[in-house]
RNA sequence: GGUGGGUUGGCCGAGAGGCGAGGCAACGGACUGCAAAUCCGUGAACACGGGUUCGAAUCCCGUACCCACCUCCA
């Protein structure tokens, strides 16, 4: 069974099939970094950080490249409300995004385009658009180039709308457009902006469109035709249209597949930067751990919409720590994967169903240990680490460790935990069970859970 | 107005014509001095109204409500 996925552009699940046997590039839309990430960003992140790690663990070599929008109008406008450079607002919000994608073990691209190192890029490009007749420097002398969407008879395909029953751009200023639909590739600088952010043109001065990096990164690093885009839903129209029609009026065959994560909403409404309702990353992380945020959102599967709670939230740690406590219990190296498991990942990426297999294999494991199958209960615990991996949750990764000091301070604890479990061992031995409860409520009401096994009592901290 | 998605048990969240996903919580049992952890079991849901079918949560028609995109947005 071969991995099929949802392409939004022919709306349907299709079987996969890389342009190049054996290779996958994949380009996915990073953030505009202009304020703190929310848990929104980061799920879009995990999605595709799980397909990355799918197509690699079924022998791909991936390219996988995922921008970062380092320079446009809110960037701009944010920058001078805050009264600094625009740079260090971009560069600021980019190290906060690289924390949080760290915090979720959402593993490094295989490189990372800002849009400010591309310009000459996008220029080559737009200059290839106007040769073609699909593009035109407008004629307001405004330094603008736009797309001329009437030259291109398939604009809107990639979302099935047609460009007669799209509403009239709203947008503020029509400058020199033949057509209101039509998008700025390139918008040339106005006297308001700061000269650090323009770059000279054979129009002026000026900056790009939102949409031509993309375009651009995305030939540059993946070729002009590549396998997979990703993206968040809301990225369909206009960004991924404009993509698509921008790259595809130039010539190039561009993407094969169209992957688009749902949202994770409060409220029932979406969660955006405009509407002040998001939830940053580090103050969820104030709650739960990085890990077990990221078992929430892989539980549920990339398209469907998640509604955010910290009651649900709190409810996915307590079913990631029975599956931690199962390995703390039995110790074994990751194994294979089982069928189950890899049909689910196969069904575009079935992680819910694929993560029903894993809560399968633990239980399987903990009735084996009950029963002193030990070798019975390895096996299973090695399926389990197996399927970790692939998640990106696996307890014994080195990336989850909790820092360097806390190997010495376990080793205190533990001495100290001990002195109290051979006091309660000897009360315990002579009956006096008020005694023996009252040192483990002690040493619970210093947050450490006490288990009595077979093998004596085990502490951990809750 | 156009386009796409949704409504599933106490809760989260899968599935997509027959075969009770999984988790959390609850309850009962086993184990335990009592717990904790673990295991076993119980609870049989699919917005509403029609229809198709031997059989529908799943297909078709209609209705209601919700969300998203068409403007910056994961």
């Amino acid at each position: 069974m071969a991995l099929r996925l949802y392409d939004t552009a022919s709306r349907a699940v299709r079987d996969f099939v890389p342009l190049v046997e054996g290779r996958v590039g994949v380009y996915v839309c990073g953030l505009t970094v202009q304020s703190e990430p929310h848990v929104g960003h980061v799920r879009s992140a995990v999605n595709f950080d799980v397909l990355r790690r799918w197509l690699t663990r079924q022998g791909y070599a991936v390219s996988f490249i995922r921008n970062v929008t380092d320079i446009d109008d809110k960037i701009l406008t944010k920058a001078a409300e805050q009264d600094r450079p625009w740079f260090n607002l971009a560069y600021d919000m980019k190290r906060e995004l690289d924390r949080a994608y760290d915090a979720l073990h959402v593993l490094p691209p295989t490189y990372e385009p800002a849009a400010t190192g591309h310009v000459p890029e996008m220029l080559e490009l737009i200059a290839l658009l106007v040769d073609r007749g699909h593009a035109y420097a407008a004629e307001d002398g405004s330094g603008d180039v736009y797309f001329d969407v009437r030259s291109w008879p398939s604009y809107g395909e990639l979302t099935r709308q047609s460009v007669e029953d799209m509403e009239a751009a709203g947008d503020a200023d029509p400058r020199g457009k033949r057509d209101p639909r039509d998008f700025a590739l390139w918008k040339g600088r106005k006297d308001s902006e700061p000269l650090t952010a323009s770059w000279p043109s054979p129009w002026g001065r000026g900056r790009p469109g939102w949409h031509v990096e993309c375009s651009a990164m995305a030939g540059k690093y993946l070729g002009e035709a590549f396998d997979i885009h990703g993206g968040g839903v809301d990225l369909r129209f206009p960004h991924h249209e404009n993509e698509q029609a921008q790259s595809r009026a130039a010539g190039h065959g561009f993407a094969s597949y169209w992957m688009h994560n749902a949202w994770i909403t409060t409220s029932g409404e979406k969660m955006s930067k405009s509407l002040g309702n998001s939830l940053l990353v580090p103050a969820v992380l104030e709650r739960v751990r990085g890990i077990e945020l990221r078992y929430y959102m892989v539980a549920a599967h990339y398209r469907s919409t998640v509604e955010f709670s910290f009651e649900a939230l709190e409810e996915a740690a307590s079913a990631f720590r029975r599956v931690e406590g199962f390995l703390d219990r039995v110790d074994a190296e990751p194994g294979e994967l089982p069928a189950a498991f890899v049909e689910a990942m196969d069904d575009d990426l079935g992680t819910p169903a694929a993560v029903a297999v894993l809560h399968d294999a633990v239980r399987e494991g903990n009735r084996l240990h009950d029963a002193g199958d030990a070798d019975g209960a390895r096996e299973a615990a090695g399926r389990v680490l197996a399927m970790l991996d692939v998640l990106g949750l696996s307890p014994r990764d080195p990336h989850w460790a909790t820092g360097s000091g806390d190997e010495g301070l376990r080793d205190v604890v533990d001495a100290l935990v001990r002195g109290l479990l051979d006091q309660r061992a000897h009360a315990r031995a002579d009956k006096d069970f008020a005694a023996a409860d009252a040192i483990r409520d002690q040493i619970k009401a210093a947050g450490v859970e006490i288990e009595d096994t077979a093998q004596g009592p085990r502490w951990s901290v809750g």
